[in-house]
This record gives structure tokens, sequence and C-alpha cells, in this order.
DNA sequence: AATAAATCGTGATTTTTTTCTTGATTTGAT
DNA sequence: ATCAAATCAAGAAAAAAATCACGATTTATT
């Protein structure tokens, strides 16, 4: 089922992607390798090879049809496969991502956050609860959630990382700076928010 | 200077910067490529080439000074050239970088905030200020701001980026999920959360 | 109908990145 | 003092990724 799509290729899907949305909003149908690979400044060649990789067809000197595209993008990247999740730290991060209402739509469900300030106990963020981190194994358990996104300050990420795993949490999206030690059975997923910016920075400000 | 750092390479010296600090915590004053390799499921000569790229020489059988790498990596990275920057879009996002003062300490200094809502003007986030986005092009000129973090909805995120680039805006770091058209003076950088999400979610969820 | 231009598909080539290998060096143990 | 183990350094080899190149196809134009 999923082919085992190298992390660049998949990278550049999600480009692919919204470049097809505005398209369609645009209602443009077609669109060509050329006209993609200039847009993001690479080869059109790359292009080719990596929507060949979707099974899709184009047309010689037509290109190829924006909506087969998106939609074989979005199976690719298993956008109907919704996936549920917690979010572990109730900071203004947090809480930017529990109100981020497009995660739906490209398959991500959060359910509930969790804190361990006893102030921010029960408060309701866009229609989800904020519980108590002790609650956290339980529900789990009850709901069957398997990712967790970690919001916590860097200091306690590795701990609250174990407990996660103790309660059988098998994959943690990554938002703090900390390098997480885990073992083989758990996947974690690194959004190094300011490692990213230091990469820009170096590679374009500096 | 910048002696042109593969992205590849920037983004592993991140993540061997985020153990510096957690070994600087814990007081551990030198650590081994195998130390790190390990740690991040890499190979320890890939781990010795990257440092050798900082020009940081190890000691057999110990291995490197975290201080010392930590400083070079933070040379490399360019943390301590400052970088002023505006956030433009004050929603949940928006308001939860500009709270974020970690960015402080890695060179990005957050001035200001724009928004068009009127409801949302001259409140303070953080000791700093949302303006109108009328008032940009001005404060632009005035404090000669290059970068802006974009945090804007999608729809009008093209809009919105033409309005800075015509501002003399020169770096947009973009939290959006479009994908921008900008001529070749301006830099963008795409923080696609989503595109982030998906490649994890193909990779080892799915 | 013929020609030209745009585009796809794909094999070949080049470049980049990663891994492997070997030799030298340092430290700790016998 | 000698030996074994850990580690670095650096070149070689392998793997992966990007680019090039060219023939085939389609569409538009004359």
């Amino acid at each position: 089922m999923s082919k085992n799509i190298p992390e660049k290729v998949s990278n550049r899907l999600t480009l692919y992607h919204s470049i097809m949305v505005e398209y369609i909003e645009a209602g443009i149908e077609t669109i060509s390798s050329p006209q993609i690979a200039q847009r993001l400044g690479i080869d059109d060649s790359q292009v080719r090879k990596d929507f060949k990789l979707l099974n899709n067809a184009g047309k010689c000197r037509v290109g190829y049809m924006v909506k087969d595209l998106k939609d074989s993008i979005e199976k690719t990247l298993g956008f109907s496969k919704t996936k549920d999740a917690f979010i572990v730290g109730s900071g203004h991060l947090g809480l930017a991502l529990a109100k981020y209402d497009s995660f739906n739509s490209y398959g991500l469900n959060i359910l509930a956050l969790f804190d361990n300030d006893p102030q921010k106990i029960d408060i309701q963020v866009n229609n989800k609860q904020i519980f108590h981190i002790s609650k956290l194994p339980n529900l789990v358990q009850r709901l069957g959630v398997e990712l967790a996104i970690l919001t916590v300050p860097r200091q306690s990420a590795q701990q609250v990382a174990d407990f996660l795993i103790d309660s059988n949490i098998k994959y943690i999206w990554n938002f703090t700076p900390a390098v997480l030690k885990v073992p083989p059975t758990v996947k974690v997923w690194n959004e190094n928010l300011m490692g990213s910016f230091l990469q820009f920075a170096c590679k374009d400000i500096v």
C-alpha cells in the first residue's frame, strides 16, 4: 500500500498539493511539469519522476489533470485515514494547534488537550477539553489514541515523553527542541521551529 | 563566512545543538560521535563528517568538547546575528509565536504584530503591539525590518505576501500552506505544518 | 498536410550524500 | 610496559537524488 515514498519526495508532494488546491480554486484543470517546476525552482523532470511514482500519467503537450493529481497525492499521503490525537501541553502553541481547524481536513482529529496546571483544567478550547495530565493514561486506553502532539517546555519534554510512552502512546509529534530518547517501538517526528528558522537564516539571511 | 552548509547538514546541526544543550545542563563535558549517532539513529562517521565541516577536531578515545561543539554550531548557524522581524497575522499561531520567548536566544527579535481586524489593534502581546496592517510599510522603512513571519489564512496569503514585498520585506517565513509567488529578490521559507505531519503520517503511521 | 512548439517518459549521467574501511591515536586495564 | 578497546580521521565505495538529454507524442499554426 504505502510504497515507501522517500522523505524528500513526500515533502515535494505536499508542495504540489498546495498548488493543486490553488489551481482548483482558480478553475484551472490541467497543469504541466514545467509550470510546477518553475514555481518551486526545481527541475521539470524531477516533477515528472515524482508523478511517475504516483502512477499518474500525463498527456504530451497538455500536462496532467489537476484533480487527478490532487486525489492521488491525497491518497499517497493518507489524507483519508483519520488519525486521532491528544495535545500534551496547553501553552500558547498547544492552544494554537487545538484551534487550527485545517487539521481535520488533512485527517488529523484532535480529541483533547492535557496540562499539569490546575488553572487550565476543564477549560474548553475549540470544543476540546483540557484535562489534567494524570487523566491521560486512562483516556489513551479508552479511546485507543496512539498519537500525541507534544508542546510542553523543553525542560520537561523527556519526562513527559516517558510518561506518554508508559501510557502506551506510539507516535509523538514533537514540537519541543528536545531530542527525545524513545524505545524503538515509538516513533518521533521532530518539528523544531527554531531549528527550521536557523536553517533559513543560515542559508539565506546571513 | 557562511560556507554554504547543505540543508541536510544544517538540519542535523540543529539536532546536535539540542543534544549539546542537554549535555551541558547535565554537566557532561565530552561527547563521542557514536553516542550522538546512536541517539539520532544515524551513522557515526556521518557525525564526524559534519563536525569536520565545523572545523572542530575531536580527540581519539575521548570524543569532542560539548562546549566547543555548541559554540561552533551556534556560530555556523548564526545565533549571534540578531534578526528583527514582524509577525503578520495575529491569529492563534501568530500570537503563539509572539509569546515564544525562546526566539530571542536564537537571535530572532519580534518587534511587532500586524492584523487587519480592527478589534485586535493596539492589543499588547508579550510587550509587542499589534498594528493595523496599513501601518506596516512605514514601520518597515523606519525600523529597517527585512523579515516577516506570515501567519494569515491561506486564502489571503498571496495577497498579503504581495503587500509585504511592495513594502520592501526581503525574507518571508511562511506558516501558511500556500506556495507563494515571489520575485527572485525575495526569499521564502515554508513551514508547512500539515505537510510536515503528512510526511510523518505517511512514513510511520500509515 | 506539413511544420513547429510544448510536453511527456525514460534511460544515462552527474552530483550529492551516506556508509564502509582502514590506519592512527589515546586511554584504561593487565 | 604491553595490550585491548574506543574513538577519530580520511579516503574509498556505495547509494540516493537530481539533472540532463533525447525520442515520442500531441496540439496549434501556417
